[in-house]
RNA sequence: GCGGGCGUGGCGGAAUGGUAGACGCCGGGGACUUAAAAUCCCCUGAGCUUUGCUCGUGCGGGUUCGAGUCCCGCCGCCCGCACCA
């Protein structure tokens, strides 16, 4: 063997080897047990970044480990490929976007394999191929047919910079996710999911999904937003009625006003007569969104002289138009409970409103006064007629019942959750796939017909949808009455895309989605990794479309997604300097770091060390993965990602650490040189050691505890170098192999050619054998009144009395005890013993 | 404001209620070398009167023979959500 491992000849010489011997293709045919591990498929930006090589390090390493362990293994790759990015590109460099993109998968492709990740490329896909997106307008006709498609006029999120319609989920703050921009309302024709048809099985769902982050399923839940009331209408001194909507009707004999949104009819009906009123509600709209702006928000209203009768006491309540009150929520006007709800309670102080108690504690503090604030909390009803005395839950039970024989209200549950809104004013998507006639009105296009493809020759000089202005592609005849029609322009959001992929993974025939039997088999992904920031959108939906194909029969598996991790950030300290009172940030390859700070390479001058952030291509701190790789191999990068950082925390990287990387690689392939089929004699230790290790690695490996899994391997390596040469080294060193083989896989492989028994990639995960987990001997702390003072090396499973026999024998004890006597003595077997004076 | 998470050496972090700081990084010392790189060995929480002792897991209490871990009350940081009736 050389004295060195050469990764720049070894890593493309083994990657060669594996795609040769089809290794990581997965048959579906095995008798096997299946697993499938799947990260979250990539947007084709161009390059890969050094998050995706974590994500996908974390997979391939559990992947790999699950085939040595005997499973029949999908780990599939693809690209997320329609989208926004590839028509700005087009717009700036006069490019295609389909050009653009297929040459950055090219690209991203290749940057993956130098990784060495054990992918099954053959099932490849990217969602922008016809034979990708064909499928997709197959499954959106099906949808349609089921009554789950529609469409609607619609106030929509517009985007005025990218020039698109957004989601709810896409606008943050009152801005567009990508692009940053104030969202405007506008009024449009649009396509929509019926996610809301399926709210009460995604919140149901979730309980069923034990091996999802906690912090993930509590996001989802607030999302959907399920919340139980009571729907009921006031009589309004104007003669109208006003539907309210309160989640505690239990108050009901509480509410002393009534307030409206500022964009309520009744509001727009006070407004038409008043310049007042007009410029009221133009103060409220201009309040920020922001949640500090919120959070300091003062309660505003305006008194509309109109009043609602109280439906059991008669009282003349106050119609108020209210700066707190959303339109898209509920009914968009509210009964007030000062006392029993904060905004209210603000509000009524404010403008000098009753604050009533109709909860508390228990019957005595019916007229307790309140403490400067509301009292949301659990208690009896007092002051409440024929409610006293019932618990809130008995009371809204109890007020429900009577609305409903009253015939004066219903109960009802409002969610949060609104329907999908899939429609993009954009080329770079799915079309979708419908017709407009003059005649028939909309009118799918027929599924022998598909795939609606985009046409190559558009124009990106102008802002708007280059599909709606294209020649002629839109002009077809129409499929019912074939007179002259128009083709939808719309194309999809781009969520759509990535809503099914993973079933097309497990099965892509030519002639549809995906083959039922072969998602049985494949579904649900066993292990799903990805970053946070799906928590919602991603993975909402995918849930969502995956009901969708399982209500109308087209799959069986309800959670596409059996278990998630969501990993933490790669981060890197920020280098910076001054210049005319704005900062200037240089790279970590133009840096000289040194013990307590660092220079600039360029004039040796100091530079500032900042924070240590995720890494951003506008604070210069991004490394390039292909740079390390190039430098100290695929190994050592992978080794990297998998080290230290707890993988669902950030991961900080440092110049320093990569390098101590590549030198343990160095110090492995040592290590694996000094294997000698021939050597004799028995190590017990060296054994144990091994074996411990084993078991233990394949416990981190299957939680994902990669850290652990690492400071593990390092220890039996120094317990091996120790170690003289004996059959039991030779045998530790082979094991070591098998174990860092999912991790680094080039060197394994290289070290495991020597060995003549093939590829690693194809090796069995070494076998425990239990007898060796146990130790034979064991050290045992003394304490004395709960301090270590001495430790014991025994025999495992010494009896107690002998235990506390040697432990009063010792000399530091003793002294410990300074002649005090022994009031109590415990003693763990097997751990330790602890005199109590 | 609500919900969730976290606070352990210079740094990343280990620790079924049972020897706190595994493992790695940084740093220091030494060996090898003409020299360097590479490699190997030793040290590396703080303090002290150093065969050893004391203190030490954000702060203050508590439970326990024994608490980083459990309970109560604070402080700080991070993430998510948010005038959702």
């Amino acid at each position: 063997m050389n004295e060195r491992f050469d990764p720049a000849q070894a890593d493309t010489r083994w990657q060669a080897a594996w795609d040769e011997a089809q290794c990581f293709k997965a048959d579906d045919s095995s008798a096997k047990p299946r697993s499938y591990v799947l990260e979250m498929f990539p947007y084709p930006s161009g390059r890969i970044h050094i998050g995706h090589v974590r994500n996908y390090t974390m997979g391939d390493v559990l992947a790999r480990y699950k085939r040595m362990k005997g499973f029949e293994v999908l780990h599939p790759m693809g690209w997320d490929a329609f989208g926004m990015p590839a028509e700005n590109a087009a717009m700036e460099k006069g490019v295609h976007p389909g050009g653009w993109t297929r040459e950055n998968i090219t690209n991203m492709k290749a940057q993956l394999k130098r990784l060495g990740f054990a992918l099954d490329w053959s099932r490849e896909l990217a969602t922008c191929e016809p034979e990708y997106y064909g499928q997709e307008q197959s499954l959106f006709l099906d949808l349609y047919e089921a009554g789950l498609v529609y469409r609607k006029e619609s106030a929509v999120n517009w985007d005025p910079v990218d020039q698109t319609v957004l989601a709810n989920e896409q606008v943050i703050d009152g801005r567009g996710w990508r692009s940053g921009a104030l969202v405007e309302k506008r009024k449009l024709s649009q396509w929509f999911l019926k996610i809301t048809d399926f709210a009460e099985e995604l919140l149901e769902g979730l309980s069923t999904l034990d091996k999802w982050p906690e912090k993930v399923r509590t996001m989802q839940e607030n999302w959907i937003g399920k919340s139980q009331g009571l729907q009921f209408a006031f009589t309004l001194s104007n003669g109208e009625t006003l539907e309210v909507y309160s989640t505690r009707p239990d108050t009901i004999f509480g509410a002393s006003f009534v307030a409206v949104a500022a964009d309520h009819p009744i509001a727009q009906g006070v407004a038409a007569g008043s310049q007042e009123v007009q410029d009221f509600i133009a103060l409220c709209k201009q309040g920020g969104t922001t949640a500090a702006e919120l959070e300091t928000a003062e309660k505003l209203g305006f008194d509309t002289g109109i009043t609602a009768k109280h439906p059991f006491t008669g009282a003349d309540l106050p119609v108020y138009i209210a700066n707190f009150v959303l339109m898209d929520y509920g009914t968009g006007a509210v009964m007030a409970v000062p006392g029993h709800d904060q905004r209210d309670f603000e509000f009524a102080t404010k403008y000098d409103l009753p604050i009533l108690r109709v909860v508390a504690a228990n019957a005595e503090d019916a007229d307790k006064p309140f403490a400067g604030e509301a009292e949301a909390g659990d208690g009896i009803c007092v002051n409440s007629d024929f409610l006293n005395g019932m618990s809130v839950a008995e009371a809204k039970a109890a007020i429900i019942a009577r609305a409903e024989s009253g015939g004066w209200g219903e109960g009802k549950t409002v969610w949060r959750l609104r329907d999908w809104g899939v429609s993009r004013q954009r080329y770079w998507g799915t079309p979708i796939p419908f017709i407009h006639c003059e005649v028939c009105g909309v009118v799918p296009v027929p599924k022998k017909q598909l795939p609606v493809t985009l046409p190559e020759d558009v124009d990106f000089a102008t802002p708007g949808n280059p599909l709606a202005r294209h020649a002629t592609w839109k002009h077809v005849d129409c499929p019912q009455c074939g007179k002259p029609a128009r083709r939808e322009t719309d194309t999809l959001d781009t969520f759509v895309d990535s809503s099914w992929y993973f079933l097309r993974f497990a099965s892509q025939p030519d002639d549809k989605p995906f083959d039922p039997a072969q998602i049985r088999e494949w579904l649900p992904v066993e292990q799903y990794i990805g970053g946070i920031e799906h928590a919602i959108l991603h993975l909402l939906y995918a849930r969502f479309w995956t009901r969708a194909l399982a209500r109308i029969g087209k799959i069986e598996v309800k959670e596409p997604f059996g278990s998630l991790f969501t990993q933490g950030m790669v981060t890197h300290e920020v280098y910076s300097r001054e210049e005319d009172g704005r900062p200037v940030y240089f790279g970590p390859s133009e840096i000289e770091r040194t013990a307590d700070g660092a220079t600039l390479k360029e004039d040796g001058q100091p530079v500032t060390v900042g924070k240590v952030i995720k890494m951003s291509k506008s604070k210069k701190n991004v490394v390039d993965p292909d740079e390390i790789v190039a430098t100290y191999g695929a190994d050592a990068i992978r080794w990297f990602m998998l080290s230290d950082s707890p993988p669902e925390r950030d991961l900080p990287w440092s110049e320093a650490g990569i390098e101590g990387c590549a030198r343990f690689v160095q110090r492995l392939w040592r290590l694996f040189g000094q294997h000698d089929a021939a050597a004799e004699g028995e190590d017990k230790a060296v054994d144990r050691k091994a074996h411990q290790t084993v078991a233990a690695v394949a416990e981190d490996v299957e939680s994902l505890g990669f850290n652990k899994a690492v400071a593990r391997i390092y220890e039996l390596t120094g317990v091996i170098e120790k170690a003289a040469p004996s059959a039991s080294r030779s045998a530790a060193i082979r094991t070591l192999l098998l174990l860092v083989s999912p991790m680094m896989p080039h060197l394994a492989e290289e070290a495991y050619a020597t060995f003549g028994e093939g590829l690693v990639a194809n090796a069995a995960w070494p076998e425990v054998d239990p007898a060796l987990l146990v130790e034979d001997e064991v050290t045992i702390a003394v304490q004395v009144k709960g301090k270590l003072r001495d430790t014991l090396t025994v025999a495992k499973g010494t009896a107690r009395e002998e235990l506390e026999a040697l432990a009063l024998a010792s000399e530091k004890v003793q002294r410990a005890l300074d002649g005090a006597e022994v009031r109590k003595v415990i003693v763990v077997p097997d751990r330790l013993v602890n005199l109590v004076a």
